[in-house]
DNA sequence: TGCGGCATTTGATCTAAGTTAATGAGCCCG
DNA sequence: CGGGCTCATTAACTTAGATCAAATGCCGCA
């Protein structure tokens, strides 16, 4: 279901030429390497803000290491997860001068930090490195559209199960998930509360779907269950 | 709350120097004016496909007139609508060669059809449509990211509310709201029913916050209502 | 090793929204 | 002009998931 995400984010700076794009490789790699000269390192505790809503945008990131959550708030406090960043993966790209949404380190986090400005200039003179951010971009927004169906139309079962799946595909090993967020981070991030992300959890392991060896641990038995549950 | 949205798609290429790229000019218009010319006009009627759910993606498109919806389907048939596409608005931009929604004409409908090749090789020659294409598409992240709040943490009458003041800000009057689609559309938008729909616009009505003279045009009467509903 | 505090889990109720069903209102076409 | 569509509305009832409440377990720290 997520399967357009494999290779994550880092792929399209590592290997600029396996996107479908026809683009010269003029010059290709030194983008890159521009980009990393301007970006500075900075390191985020558990749950310290790397940016609130509304504050100045003036520098993007990348995750270096550790889980990033994007987050948006109501009013009367209730909060939603747009997304989960990991290593590789960027965000907050300008769209205003201001921020709409949050960012915050779910554990202990390094990112690169691009100033605007410089990372502006870096653009403006390579059109290949527009390219990888305007593709990238692209399949973000596929993937916010995917999100969009599972938040309006799913079941809270098939909720946690497409979570569980998207959440493996990002990571190495496909019979074992390490969680780096809390039950409420994922409660947030499908629209549930955490006592029914703990009961849909606790069904799947009555029903030999998973195991649950603690907490923030999750063994694939049927893996097959979970995507029959999140078919399109 | 969508005012990022503000003047459309449309200006991104009618007035390509508005926003806040510091790209050089040369040769600028000259770009939207060559993509004009590999575009030809396509026509829909009402509840017509433009293309479906995983056919081969070989051009992407331009709203000319009407209202075009992308849509989501699960296995058992329910539907969740990505968004709504008027005047000015593209859709169907490649991300994998195979089509990940479909697209159909909510009413009549007038499209200008880009070839994926054509387009990409002027892409790859104007680093300034990139730009434009790459801001542009930021931007409908960013909305993306705000319907996935709605989705996952607003109420019913919070959504309709958002809905309601995210169409009127996408047309001329600010007092009086035409819309092209039906309350199934409205409710596969929103995540809710058709009946749960109704019986909010009916409750607003009740309420005096808006007349709903014929099904498909509302009359704002107290605007500030809706917006003191779905605050931030 | 044992204590305090927080996160997680489980259970008991409640409710917003879904489902089912009946009625009403346009509107197209003969 | 009128019958038969489809779409919209309203009402009665059901339910998935929220809320409220009470364990349980785990981890850091003394």
């Amino acid at each position: 279901m997520y399967a357009h995400r494999a290779g994550g984010l880092d792929s399209s700076f590592e290997h600029p030429d396996t996107s479908n794009s026809s683009s010269t490789r003029a010059g290709g790699l030194d983008v890159f390497l521009a980009l990393e000269q301007i970006g500075g390192r900075r390191s985020f505790a558990r749950d310290e803000a790397i940016y609130a809503e509304s504050d100045p945008s003036d520098c993007w990131y990348r995750v270096l290491s550790g889980t990033v959550r994007i987050c948006k708030l109501l009013a009367d406090g209730r909060r939603h997860i747009a997304e989960f960043c990991f290593a590789g993966d960027c965000f907050g790209l300008p769209t205003s001068g201001i921020r709409v949404a949050s960012a915050e380190a779910v554990g202990d986090v390094t990112v690169t930090r691009y100033p605007q400005r410089a990372a502006d200039r870096l653009i403006d003179e390579n059109p290949l490195l527009v390219r990888r951010l305007y593709d990238r971009t692209l399949r973000e927004l596929t993937h916010a559209h995917t999100r969009m169906l599972v938040l309006g139309r799913m079941t809270a079962s098939e909720r946690v199960a497409s979570f569980l799946l998207e959440i493996s595909e990002r990571q190495d090993a496909p019979r074992v998930l390490d969680l780096a967020m809390s039950r409420s981070d994922v409660a947030d991030y499908l629209g549930l509360t955490i006592e029914t992300v703990c009961r849909v959890l606790s069904g799947f392991r009555r029903d030999r779907i998973i195991a649950i060896p603690t907490a923030h641990r999750i063994e694939f038995h049927h893996r097959d269950a979970l995507e029959a549950l999140c078919e399109t």
